[in-house]
RNA sequence: GCGCGAGUGGCGGAAUUGGUAGACGCUGCAGACUUAAAAUCUGUUGACCUUAAAAGUCGUGAGGGUUCAAGUCCCUCCUCGCGCACCA
């Protein structure tokens, strides 16, 4: 008997998948399709990692399970490669962005293929093939053509280091989330893309989707919403208003001052003379300030007044007007009324400042903290008696009457900022005309193509080092046809990735970006697998994406997503983040797989390892586990044995486990439960070893169907047991996923526990529909059991058939 | 501070949704094979107390409660992880 040889029977059967072509999914086939996503790499030189490994292992474990049971799958793959790495990664390689894509796809590429994945490699593009992003930038216009796309001269983002703008998203605790460098302000214009229009649909389709509820909730809490008003304050002795968002306006008789964000376009406008020295001091120390200091908030407040005066609206009051950088220009409007009676940070301000602390809502003791609980209105004139929802409602009516206030939602979430200053990215199609202003490409020019240039490193002035490109800067209006600049900033690297999955229904496209009939057939992704880190960033843009192509008719579902699954974090052996900076802390899946154990163990291992959505430290034991595990099933079916027609009285015991298996596989598969799915394995294979007799007709085909649920898991060792060893003619990934009987599945005895006053004092081996008193009778023959009931009576019977008896005495 | 999740043997983790806690894997221990080791196979492996055997007591972060019965349900609290964070 051979031994089980990993390498030679994985290296063998990929290239045969690779030319019989098993997994290329079929347009319009008969068979209903399933669409299985996992998001695309951005193909680095460096080795494919566990992180990876967990995405690709975990949707082709679907897709492979999914084909079996008749679907027509699709599962693709392609490559993100746009974006700052690639850049970084050839400027340091002295080659350029495209040279570094192209090797760096063939390198990334090899190593899926040694894993063995079932991805449909003919459906397989990169987001920076020209005949790809002609589609990108095409989309592009559509936000455009609908008034979605637009300039602004804003405050963004701007990472000093990859000198470039960057999205909200794109910044971690004021860090950029790439290279983790701190992120600064800085005033520039940009494009747009109106994501806000879209806050309420984002948070409303998740609803109609399958996402995990940490994914869901961690998208709402991004977006933010709260609902509130907005109340006009005037200023007092001036022609100027403030307006305020406040979620408390049942607040409003307690708002004793008021407090502008120091960026506050008023500011300068009804600053006193007296105060304008302090007040130009206080706003010049604040932008000196980064993200981080600003917005700790264990910081004490600091402020300064204005020297103005607002008039309360329901008081009538003169209160003063302050600035402060606790209040953020970029939410709200940039201005409050502060209550701090009842808002912690305005209690903390007044008492600082000494200034006036109202009590409006009873219930709590403001002298010694502000009190944001429940009460009934005090202090409040008509608003008096009432609690805090019905004053809410009531003074809205009323100053809305006055034309002062109105109900208001506001969101956390900002315009995606879409411009970035690096060359290595979408050039946006727009052409800046002196007459016609900004003109869209036309849709028979696109795509506006990268040129080819010996520099491209970014230049840091705010401009894009496509700028310095005179030759394709200018360019002819499209419209006047006057000589004009072309648009030099490039898009996001997330712009690729908004839809590619609906590229991967019709990739060679050249007509539109993917066929309606296509996108009508392969339509929702089934399932899409992916990094928890994209929540709020590749998740939240796409499906905004495909909701504003749904919007224009271009896709025929609202969500582009029926399920997501994420796969947890590998660890290291000491429990944290595995990371570059670490000794050892990064393990790479295949160089695991070459030191012996092979893929199929190395795949195992990580679907094995713990339940898929949970973090857990990485074992190199549980690759040698599995290995194990491969190499007795290895052995098991290479054993040699007597075939025999004749029954045998073991074929009740393996009818009974493979039966149990099928179910037990089936369910944990679609609950995308791996680990637990393997765990059944292991012990059905466990039963199969204890079993003596091996040659009969039931062992046979058991073991057949064995093979096939344990397809999914370890591709490479099922096809060459089931083509070599057994001579099957076709791939066993091409086999129909196995059927059980139901009544296979339950064990005719089972033992149950017997209690007595509720601790287990027995065991008695019954049938699921053996009666009370014959149950009982069993449990008195038990000596220990006997030993508790003698000479006591039972209170109390409670039996649950098949599951406990339990006596009270 | 807000939102979400999790606390079970030496370790990773199971537990039919209230019914014999610790499946499966790893590790450890003992044995078989071997000149020896590796590999493989067999047994064993929650703690305590006893042990000739059987039995027994405790045990799912802590404390309380509901129930014939709680890892699972309810209340109070603690710890850890993730995300957001001066969001008005």
């Amino acid at each position: 008997m051979e031994r089980y040889n990993p390498k030679t029977i994985e290296s063998k059967w990929q290239k045969k998948w690779a030319d019989s072509q098993i997994y290329v999914a079929k347009d319009f086939d008969d068979k209903p399709k399933y669409t299985v996503l996992t998001e695309f790499p951005y193909p680095s030189g460096a080795a494919m990692h566990m992180g990876h490994a967990m995405t690709f292992g975990g949707g082709d474990i679907v897709a492979r399970y999914k084909r079996a049971q008749g679907f027509n799958v699709l599962f693709p793959m392609g490559f993100d490669a746009f974006g700052l790495p690639a850049e970084s990664f050839a400027i340091k390689n002295k080659v350029t962005p495209q040279m570094a894509v192209e090797q760096n796809i063939a390198h990334f590429r090899h190593q899926l293929e040694r894993m063995g994945y079932s991805f449909d490699w003919s459906r397989s593009f990169s987001t920076t093939d020209p005949e790809y992003y002609k589609w990108t930038q095409w989309l592009f216009l559509q936000f455009f053509k609908a008034g979605l796309a637009y300039q602004d001269e804003i405050n963004i983002n701007w990472c000093p280091f990859c000198k470039t703008g960057l999205a909200n998203e794109e910044v971690i605790n004021g860090r950029h989330e790439r290279c983790d460098n701190l992120v600064e302000k800085k005033k520039l214009k940009q494009w747009l893309l109106k994501i806000t229009d879209y806050a309420e649909r984002l948070i409303d389709g998740l609803k109609d989707v399958d996402y995990p509820s940490r994914v869901a909730d961690q998208q709402i809490n991004w977006i933010g919403k709260s609902i509130g008003a907005e109340v006009d304050f005037t200023v007092a002795d001036q022609e100027y208003k403030i307006k305020v968002f406040t979620t408390r306006p049942d607040t409003l008789f307690g708002a004793t001052f008021m407090v502008l964000a120091p960026e506050h376009s008023l500011v300068s406008k009804i600053t006193t003379k007296e105060q304008k020295a302090a007040v130009d001091s206080y706003i010049k120390a604040t932008q000196g300030k980064s993200d981080i200091e600003r917005q700790d908030t264990n910081r004490a407040k600091t402020g300064v007044f204005t020297g103005a005066y607002a008039i309360n609206p329901a008081t009538q009051e003169r209160i003063p007007i302050w600035i402060a950088d606790y209040v953020l220009m970029g939410y709200g409007t940039g201005a409050i009324m502060a209550v701090p009676a009842h808002d912690d940070r305005d209690w903390e301000f007044a008492r600082k400042f000494n200034i006036p602390i109202t009590e409006v809502i009873g219930g709590g003791n403001i002298d010694r903290e502000a009190y944001t609980g429940d009460g009934k209105l005090v202090n409040s004139g008509y608003l008096d008696g009432l609690d805090v929802e019905e004053a809410k409602r009531k003074i809205v009516t009323e100053l809305a009457k006055k034309g002062i206030a109105q109900e208001k939602v506001n969101y956390k979430l900002h315009d995606w900022v879409y411009s970035r200053q690096r060359y290595w990215g979408e050039p946006i199609p727009i052409v800046h005309c002196d007459k016609c202003g900004a003109v869209p490409v036309p849709d028979n020019q696109l795509p506006v193509e990268l040129p080819i240039v010996d520099h491209y490193e970014p230049t840091g002035d705010g401009q894009s080092p496509l700028s310095k490109i005179e030759t394709w800067v200018n360019t002819a209006c499209p419209k006047c046809k006057e000589p004009a600049k072309r648009e030099t900033d490039t898009m996001p690297n997330w712009a690729g990735s908004n839809w590619y999955y609906l590229r991967y229904f019709d990739p060679h496209n050249n007509e539109t970006f993917a066929d309606a009939k296509k996108l009508k057939y392969w339509g929702m992704v089934d399932l899409y697998m992916g990094g928890m880190e994209h929540t709020t960033l590749h998740l939240l843009y796409s499906r905004f994406h495909h909701q504003f192509m749904y919007d224009q008719g271009l896709v025929p579902t609202p969500e582009p997503y029926a399920a997501r699954r994420g796969h947890g974090m590998l660890l290291t052996t000491d429990g944290t983040k595995m990371s570059k900076s670490k000794d050892g802390g990064v393990v790479d899946p295949i160089s695991v797989a070459d030191d012996g154990y092979g893929v199929d163990a190395v795949r195992m291992a990580l679907a094995f390892l713990a339940p898929y959505d949970q973090s857990t430290p990485w074992s190199p034991e549980a690759v040698a586990g599995c290995y194990r595990f491969l190499t007795r099933v290895w052995n098991l079916v290479n054993e040699p044995v007597k075939k025999s027609s004749a029954k045998s009285p073991e074929d009740v015991i393996i009818q009974k486990t493979i039966n149990k298996t099928i179910k037990k596989v089936g369910a944990d598969l679609e609950k995308t439960n791996f680990n637990t799915a393997i765990a059944a394995l292991m012990e059905a294979l466990n039963e199969f070893s204890k079993i003596k007799n091996k040659g009969s007709a039931v062992w046979h085909e058991a073991i057949r169907k064995y093979i096939q649920l344990l397809a999914p898991f370890a591709p490479h060792v099922t096809e060459e047991i089931w083509c070599e060893v057994w001579q099957e003619k076709e791939s066993v990934h091409l086999s129909k996923w196995p059927e059980y009987d139901e009544k296979l599945t339950v064990d005719e005895f089972v033992k149950i526990g017997v209690q007595i006053n509720g601790k287990l004092r027995g065991e008695i081996e019954v049938t699921n529909d053996t009666a009370e008193a014959e149950a009982l009778k069993l449990a008195g023959q038990d000596a220990n059991v006997a030993g508790y009931l003698d000479g006591k009576k039972s209170k109390k019977v409670i039996y649950v058939a098949g599951r406990i008896l339990n006596i009270i005495v």
